[in-house]
DNA sequence: TGTACATCAGTGAACGCGCGTTCACTGATGTAC
DNA sequence: TGTACATCAGTGAACGCGCGTTCACTGATGTAC
């Protein structure tokens, strides 16, 4: 039923119940999205009593938020890793082009890829823009949110949108991303292969540059 | 706390409890989304016992269903309001136009003022393409996706859409106008005011437009 | 270097909650005669 | 028109479940002397 991955201590002291039960949660959410992540279930798996949680989190919410943050934090990862990969140009334009669409096609491969996670970074409304919280940021210190922020700067100072269409065109973009995501993994496009995927997230993307 | 609407019945048999079941649960969809959807809370609402309700429904996941498919069905309605509010044209494209716009126009307003029977309806995933179940439908006896496909098929043939780019293009528009609708109602957008709201679903319908 | 003691991480037991669901029943209704 | 009876919608009581959370506790650890 339960996998239980009954740890058993030899010390008194966990250690670092604090990490152990983070680390359970993120588990809890990789498989089964925000609502697996159950305290209880979270403490079986540290191999501790169902209160030990309490010394840690001051209660289940405060748990979840910080699997989001986490969720939030390897999204942002993801995205960095598709910027890294951008092949190199000398002309700033496309690169500014190639930055955007990395950070959309980073973001649908997580989606993809840790459907869990990426739901349970969604689970809750938050104000992303100016958030400051380091732990829902990649290497370079910015969340997703930052991320496509920059992305779109970039094209603004490159000439290749001009200034004028630049307010709000993150939610544009945005939109369009997360949507495709959403059909891809709760909505109808949950059972199409990874071939009408991919060529649906390409067009999106183009849809998006070009309409932006 | 709960706020029980207990109706008191003179007679034994209740005469639609069905209907008056489903109606206590799309209630329950309307103000708090599908987990709000509680049997125990249907049959309070329509003052019967716990167990009554299964004279009816087979399960509770069988009433989540069926509030599902009325949300499915509501949202086509207001599309379909959208759609005759266009004003006359003369001209075939422009109508075709008019009429994509209307479907995205409906499904954004629909959910900012339902947002938990949208939420509802998409709650689970659901091949919505070739499903004939005539309780999701609007009065044109379509659902809402397949609304948008009309819409699509109209564009092509007035030739706004050139046809190699019909394939795949319902996901896209889908993709871009269910994004805004989550970003705004479950997203950073929340809190946004109707007027900028307004202006970004304005925006992004017609970077879909351009885009497509 | 050894000991007393404060700290506080984790224990064990229990709580109330609300859920979906099953059981054997009761009593109003419609129908056959 | 009146009566016996089958039907089946709704009742009442109970079930097991798992959850989040609280309580008074215990015992390992690090520190002060």
């Amino acid at each position: 039923m339960n996998s239980q991955k009954k740890i058993v201590r030899k010390t008194f002291r966990h250690g670092d119940l604090r990490r152990a039960l983070l680390d359970a949660g993120i588990e809890l959410a990789r498989h089964g999205g925000p609502d697996a992540v159950v305290l209880r279930e979270a403490t079986r798996r540290a191999g501790v009593a169902p209160n030990a949680a309490y010394r840690h989190f001051a209660s289940h919410s405060d748990l979840l938020y910080a699997v989001r943050a986490h969720a939030l934090s390897e999204l942002a990862l993801a995205i960095e890793s598709e910027i890294v990969g951008i092949r190199r140009t000398r002309n700033p334009e496309d690169l500014a082009r190639a930055t955007l669409r990395a950070v959309g096609t980073g973001y649908l491969k997580f989606a993809l890829a840790e459907s869990g996670l990426f739901r349970t970074a969604f689970s809750v409304p938050d104000k992303v823009e100016e958030d400051r919280d380091v732990t829902k940021t990649g290497r370079r210190g910015l969340n997703p949110f930052q991320l496509l922020t920059s992305a779109l700067d970039m094209m603004v100072k490159t000439g290749v949108l001009p200034k004028q269409r630049r307010p709000g065109a993150e939610y544009l973009a945005w939109s369009a991303v997360h949507g495709l995501a959403f059909l891809i993994i709760e909505g109808p496009l949950s059972g199409a292969s990874d071939k009408k995927v991919q060529a649906l997230s390409e067009r999106l993307l183009q849809m998006v540059e070009r309409g932006l």
